[in-house]
RNA sequence: GGAGCUGUCGUCUAGUGGUUUAGGACACGUGCCUGUCACGCACGAGGUCGCGGGUUCGAAUCCCGUCAGCUCCGCCA
């Protein structure tokens, strides 16, 4: 609804308003009230409503600070009227009038300059509209698709309007932050050099070097840590990250992070730099007050209470691990999955013998679409009877165990998942959130912060056959499990930290490597030939070797931050002009065929398929 | 690469094989209206039922394909 445009997260204070008067005007619509009563006013903005009563005409003014009544009486003032009739929605005018006080029938208390009315002397049409596709007040009830295609009518609407002023907020209050800390914004080339660690990334020919190519950064990565071996210290940008990957709710293909990096820092310094950076923030958007310092939880411990190594913490429901009781279990599922050193983890859900055979169905369903090969459910009955479609393959001194182990009651469900460690733990965390969501388990209004912390090193990666890295290659071991590197790096523990919120990962960042020689062992750990390394990050190995000190820092995703913060369900609410799931921007057409000309400036041939935008 | 959901006037939607000439609300146009603020009243205009093919005497409706949007898995160092 446009009816009272509040703009918590406009940076105006009242007496601000002046600093908004130009030659075309000299209020704001919002600002208009009793002390103001009898002055002239000169107006500008978009017509919102007209409501006309034959010989008199409403119209309502909008601008960015919110709504103002104007009036337009026949008898007072006929030129001014007959313009008013010709006024629809949208048009963009100039009023000067008179403010007046509203007779006490007329007020409106849903408004917040309701008790008065500009009396207009003069309208002028300074842009007309055409009937706009769906009127502002409908927002929330109009299709994704057609907001976008007119994006400019859809930011006009105050949850728009809101979103962008909050994310301004976040950003303005970060660089205070950062500046106060002895942080400096440094810019960073965004026509940068492909790695092909990571992410895919965007490509840009170049022409005056034929056949090459830049990449959009993935992130700065490598330039923060540059800056750092050049002395700078403390240095941050709210850095533009480019990622040519599939789309989400949460991830579109460019996106913003709060990016930086400090010197001679271990990792509590960041992490405390960075609480109070939260803290300052939810401060100053939403007013609250966070308790700091947030938990820390180990990666493991993550996985195994939460199946997930972004927990929502709002709720409990923790996993709870059953491999010892079924130990010597006759259950041929069980047999396989222990031989082939699998594990038996459980959830307990109270109330949950409610759920249907339909929906249990729909349980494992999620399990497998998780990866793990099934899921059994067990229904806690009277006398704790366990009903189970795998009930007789289990002994009566495991299901004792069992009631023992989670402490279960009547009416009490048990999902149990067998499999490997990770495909269990991401199954049962996965059923976990839904459960959260869908017993209503969770307090919308809380924002639980944790850091996960003790990250392994390094994955394996199933489709490559190698180690990659769980951060990123730059990432330094955690001191005391370096010796582990040769013998057993799936153990090595990194120095790499994330900050969770409510389920979402909003940052992460570690202690990075400053030792040439240890930086190319871990290039070789995860696989990289001398030749590749030299190609890719020969550049990055040269810098190491002129004097780097250690150095570590952290990346928090902007849109996410401020989609939680307002309460949002995805990030393009909190962009301007996001792209489709399909990396397609629907009110510039973009992206779009170029011309041959175009292609053979920077040397390149289409293969005939694809020309055109053909398959 | 895969799965699910959705697609009907500008917008939101009703319509699940046959008086459907596709209905309603809002918006829009015209007229009337001097205190509305979801203004009111009257009249009116507006639809390639996403697109293509098929089944059928007959398709918005069933089937197949395709496109687009959304959500998710894979992917996202």
């Amino acid at each position: 609804m446009v009816i009272n445009m509040t703009n918590k997260y406009s940076s105006i204070k009242k007496n601000d308003f002046k600093s908004f008067a130009t030659t075309l005007r000299t209020n704001m619509c919002g600002e208009l009230n009793r002390d103001l009563i009898g002055s002239k006013v000169k107006l500008c903005g978009w017509v919102n409503k007209r409501r006309d009563h034959g010989k008199l005409i409403f119209l309502d003014l909008r601008d960015f600070t919110g709504l103002v009544q104007v009036v337009f009486d026949a008898h007072d003032n006929e030129p001014a009227y007959n313009i008013a009739k010709e006024i629809r929605t949208e048009y963009v005018v100039l009023i000067e009038g008179t403010l007046k006080a509203r007779s006490a029938e007329t007020v409106n208390k849903e408004l917040a300059t309701g008790d008065v009315e500009v009396a207009a002397d003069s309208i002028s049409i300074l842009s007309s509209s055409k009937t706009p596709p769906y009127a502002l007040d409908e927002r929330d009830r109009v299709d994704e698709m057609t907001r976008l295609k007119y994006r400019y009518v859809d930011l006009r609407t105050e949850d728009m309007q809101e979103s962008l002023r909050l994310r301004h907020k976040v950003t303005s209050t970060t660089r205070q932050y950062l500046n106060s800390n002895g942080f400096i914004e440094v810019e960073t080339p965004i026509l940068a050099k492909s790695t092909p660690e990571g992410a895919r990334d965007f490509l840009v020919p170049s022409r005056l070097n034929p056949g090459t190519f830049y990449a959009l950064p993935q992130s700065p990565q490598l330039y923060k840590q540059i800056l750092m071996f050049s002395g700078f210290d403390r240095i941050y940008q709210i850095a533009r990250c480019f990622r040519d990957e599939d789309l989400r709710a949460d991830r579109q293909p460019e996106f913003t992070q709060i990016d930086l990096e400090m010197s001679f820092v271990g990792v509590d310094d960041v992490l405390k730099l960075i609480e109070g950076l939260i803290a300052k923030i939810f401060a100053e958007t939403l007013g609250s007050d966070l308790a700091l310092p947030f938990k820390r939880l180990s990666w493991k411990h993550s996985m195994e209470a939460y199946g997930t190594d972004k927990p929502d913490l709002r709720f409990g429901m923790e996993i709870t691990d059953l491999t010892d009781i079924f130990k010597n279990s006759q259950f041929n599922i069980f047999i396989n999955v222990l031989s082939r050193k699998g594990v038996i983890k459980g959830l307990k859900v109270d109330d949950g013998s409610q759920f249907t055979r339909k929906e249990l169905d729909e349980f494992v369903d999620t399990a497998r679409k998780y990866g793990a090969g099934g899921l059994i459910w067990i229904k806690v009955e009277s006398g704790n009877v366990l009903n189970s479609p795998v009930s007789k393959f289990l002994t009566d001194d495991e299901k004792q165990q069992l009631i023992d182990r989670l402490e279960l009651k009547e009416n009490n469900l048990v999902l149990i998942v067998a499999d490997q460690f990770l495909k269990t733990c991401s199954a049962l965390g996965a059923l976990r959130n839904y459960l959260g969501h869908r017993l209503n388990l969770i307090d919308l209004d809380a924002f639980d912060f944790a850091w996960i912390v003790d990250f392994p090193m390094f994955e394996f990666d199933d489709r490559e056959k190698r180690l990659s890295p769980m951060h990123h290659p730059f990432t330094s071991p955690s001191p005391d499990s370096l010796d582990m590197l040769d013998i057993e790096p799936l153990n090595v523990k990194s120095l790499a930290y994330d900050i969770v919120l409510n389920g979402n990962e909003i940052g992460g960042g570690s202690i990075r490597i400053n030792d040439i020689e240890l930086q190319r062992k871990i290039f070789r750990i995860l696989g990289f030939d001398d030749k590749r390394i030299e190609d890719n990050f020969g550049f990055f190995l040269r810098a190491l070797q002129y004097g780097a000190p250690p150095h570590g820092g952290i990346a928090l995703g902007m849109d996410r931050l401020v989609m939680i913060l307002g309460m949002l369900e995805s990030i393009r609410e909190v962009i301007a002009f996001p792209k489709t799931q399909s990396a397609y921007c629907i009110m510039t057409e973009s992206p779009s065929v170029v011309t041959e000309q175009q292609l053979s400036e920077v040397s390149i041939k289409l293969s005939p398929a694809k020309k055109q935008g053909e398959e």
